[in-house]
DNA sequence: TTATAATGCAAGTATATACTTGCATAAATG
DNA sequence: CATTTATGCAAGTATATACTTGCATTATAA
């Protein structure tokens, strides 16, 4: 992607944090960018490729993937740690933003898979680790959905909240609730 | 509220959770609520007053208020099962589409109060009783932002998630996750 | 240097949308 | 019944927005 493309691309998601795809207009796109607007129709053709295009970028996607939650220790608090750092690395407040900020017919269908693949992801793999530590007679629990959707919840609520209100509805750091809230839960299920 | 404005509030916080708000057309409101456009005009003077109207209503406020949380039996596990019932009969999968829905710069500044309003409820009610069990020596934990926090997401990420994907994330029920979540929660915190 | 491609600029098109208004009719109210 | 009020209907206004185009200018590359 050339210089200008990079420009008008980074206007255009800064602006749908902002205020979200509908109300992001070509016109501003491009004074933000410092080009002209029909520069930014001859590079992308229409507002939602501009999108289309962005979404391939590794900076505009989170690219959290299976193998991510494949390699683990056995040890439940350290295996647990590494994941939460992981997801909470690569599902920044950015991205959560973004995604928001996508919401609306026009761009669903082509946005709609990739949004919800993060979360299906994450869900996949701490089901499996579960199992796995389960059947080793490491946890407690059986109900495996359970554990995995509490664990994605404890993190994305995180995310969701400090991507929503910043600092104003907690002003906790990423690491403190990391910590704490593993050993809560490690304590939970432990066996 | 009279009868044909019920009608229109219904069709507009109908459409703003299908499609957003700023894609929600006053024609579109009109005809879904089977009247004329001019009558959405005459009744309430412009779209965005008819948000502000249906926010006043008990349907579209989820209305936690900070009392749901004054009253408990110091059982640590019957107490955060109260908790979390309260929390997810109010705020509902409606609520949360429609706040999402909600999310442009024109309304901001009328409706994030109220939308904070709610996380800041239960994260203030959920402190100060963690604060007080801890007093009393029943939980283990010090602190009681990250609990709170904790619980907070646990609760609010379940019905996110419902309200984005319905049951394509997960398939679980309310009350599975519910008995689910406060037992592991209650088992990691408690002395 | 010369040819090609990328951009700026200005004007314009087509369409959608929030909102208005005047008049006729229906509904409610006294 | 008579009067007021709410609504339907049709036409219209003002504005915004995605997108286009022709031409001049600048940057790039052969």
């Amino acid at each position: 992607m050339d210089k200008t493309g990079l420009k008008i691309i980074n206007a255009t998601m800064n602006l749908i944090m902002e205020k979200g795809y509908p109300l992001t207009t070509t016109k501003e796109i491009a004074n933000r960018a410092g080009v002209n607007e029909s520069t930014v129709f001859r590079k992308f053709g229409s507002k939602k490729d501009i999108v289309l295009n962005a979404m391939e970028l590794r900076e505009w996607n989170p690219d959290l993937a299976a193998d991510d939650f494949k390699v683990y220790s056995l040890d439940l608090k350290k295996d647990l740690l590494k994941f939460s750092h992981t997801y909470l690395n690569k599902v920044t407040p950015k991205f959560v933003k973004v995604s928001l900020g996508l919401r609306c017919p026009e761009l669903y269908e082509y946005t709609k898979d990739g949004i919800m693949q993060v979360p299906m992801v994450f869900k996949k793999g701490l089901t499996d680790y579960f199992c796995e530590m389960y059947k080793r007679g490491k946890i407690n629990s059986s109900d495996h959905e359970s554990l995995a959707v509490m664990f994605l919840s404890l993190n994305f609520g995180f995310v969701f909240f400090k991507a929503s209100f910043d600092d104003m509805l907690t002003s906790l750091l990423k690491e403190t609730y990391i910590q704490n809230s593993v050993n809560i839960f490690v304590n939970g299920i432990k066996k």
